[in-house]
DNA sequence: CTGAAAGCGCTAACAA
DNA sequence: TTGTTAGCGCTTTCAG
């Protein structure tokens, strides 16, 4: 493997030379850059990002840690960081917590082994490591989710409002037992999503009981388990509030199975506008976020950070969307 | 930021007696690596990944690079990768190419300059500087699709044959006149599926037409196009193989406009059994790759060859299976 | 079992 | 404009 030295012997010039040369810093003789170039083409010269980073003392690398790969609305945060990130010269690496705060920790640890640039991150909720990042000055932003200790970045979705106008929807179409199937207690979105159903529900009039919410993993298998103890209830509910597009994927199949059809049967409303979700059959309601504009500005603020922005800690606040389709009408 | 001297400076002891003491290599008196330890967690230190990478010239970090991080098929193969290195001590850097060979050279550059361990790769077809870091010794294997210049390790689906047998399936449902929507030409799954769509066609005594195949990108909106086409013509297909899930999403969003109803009115089978296929109106006959084994088998290969493996490239081949469902049935 | 010292490959003062 | 030189923070011979 050819080094620096390397081509500068070849091209009979100093190691600075090269750097130089090839790095188009300061000036350099026309001539002899032509001549490094040249050797360095001939010896197949790629630049060791180790030793340049470790001289710097930073690296042209952010790291995007997510809570599930498979969550469309996650890969496209990641499209949006990306994005933006690569305007800029940087390159993303993308780390898959899988909601597990244990995997979690070790990938902030790489991030701060590895001296990353910045940290765009979707907390689990159990507090972590974060405040390691923070100390040692790596700029962070929080998206889909707060950071519960410290202020800091974050860029969020008013997901309590959009609950509670999902519910409103509900209530509206004329459904009358509105069940909740929400996230794991703790993650923020999760207990957002519920508290804005029941806001809903009081502002209604009614007292939201216990018994028609529950708690899954935002994966498909736990979700279905989940609506089937709900749909087993003596008095079970007539309408679903569900909090992502994962549990939605649970949920439809456990209907399906019972012969429920969405709309008629139960009004359904599901958060996150995935590709699918117009293709069943009653199109499903859903709450849409804008996921691809979170990774754009979650990037933007996090490279301002880097470049040493010193504002306060900054919140944004992104709306999210009902769409209505068949799956929250009667008549469907 | 806390360095390893200081660590040494605080515990009365030298550099590389934290450095053994730390990293539990040969042995250190148990009183000093205990007060090592201490001055560690003190001083809240983290030992610096780039400067023992450039030391150890290795890194414990695998490249991932796919060709759509939106496609569930790479996103699970992503988690068969994960998994297994995950186990091994690595950490995987997802990187995104968008099917994109500018895109796949910069990311395999990066890789390069980070002197990752090793790289999975799903080529975008065009020729790249894969060749570059097998030169650099790099361990690479494809997956998916293979490498065309050069012998190397490889993970693969027999998808000529699946996409033969899928067709055979239209064939025996009663379709005549079946149509094949593929992907982009030089992309080989894209090819592949195509070639194999013939070869049914030809062993029934059909010769295959280029009126009755389009081929369109991965994705959902192209695809619409390309159905749109082929819907259009004058003798239009009575069925069609599609080569993967995120364009089946635009052949059924079309169908729906048109009020084609798959299996009845056109015999539809698709690539790929994403979570949602099941839950469409008639359910998708699909052709299900064992995309997370592809991840984990890859993973183990590169494993194997950056623990100094020097067996002749393998290549694996794994196989599909057709799931048939209503899509692809007259009586749907 | 421990320490001194060399050096991974590169960049950035500082001199010339 | 170019070269010399001193490290970045760590691991690892090689002595002791």
């Amino acid at each position: 493997v050819a080094t620096i030295s390397d081509v500068a012997a070849l091209a009979g010039v100093s190691t600075a030379t090269v750097s130089r040369a090839l790095n188009g810093k300061s000036t350099v003789d026309p001539v002899l850059a032509a001549k490094v170039r040249e050797a360095a083409v001939e010896l197949g010269y790629h630049p060791n990002g180790l030793a340049r980073n470790l001289r710097r003392q930073e690296t042209a690398v952010l790291a995007l840690i997510i809570s599930d790969v498979e969550n469309p609305f996650f890969t496209a945060i990641a499209r949006g960081v990306e994005d933006i990130a690569q305007t800029a010269g940087y390159s993303v690496v993308l780390c898959n917590s899988d909601e597990n705060a244990e995997k979690e920790r070790r990938y902030i640890d790489v991030a701060l082994q590895e001296r990353v640039a910045g940290v765009v991150l979707s907390p689990t909720g159990t507090s972590t490591n974060v405040d390691i990042l923070r100390d040692r000055g790596t700029p962070v932003v929080a998206v889909d989710r707060p950071l519960v200790e410290v202020p800091g970045d974050q860029v969020l979705v008013d997901t309590r409002r959009a609950a509670r106008e999902a519910t409103e929807h509900l209530i509206q179409g004329g459904y009358r037992r509105i069940g909740c199937l929400t996230g794991p207690s703790g993650v923020r979105t999760a207990d957002d999503r519920l508290a804005g159903y029941r806001d809903a529900l009081r502002s209604a009039g009614t007292e939201p009981g216990d018994e028609l919410f529950r708690r899954a993993e935002f994966r498909a298998a736990t979700a279905r388990e989940a609506v089937r103890e709900l749909l087993d209830e003596t008095d079970p509910p007539d309408a679903l509030l569900v909090a992502n597009s994962t549990m939605a994927i649970g949920v439809l199949e456990e209907l399906a199975a019972r012969r429920l059809r969405p709309g008629r049967d139960i009004g359904i409303v599901a958060f996150d506008d995935a590709p699918w979700t117009r293709l069943v059959d009653p199109p499903l309601t859903v709450v849409t976020q804008p996921a691809y504009e979170i990774g754009t500005v979650a990037a933007k603020l996090l490279l301002a950070r880097i470049g040493g922005s010193a504002d306060g800690p900054s919140s944004t606040m992104l709306e999210a969307r009902l769409i209505p389709r068949a799956s929250s009408r009667r008549d469907a």
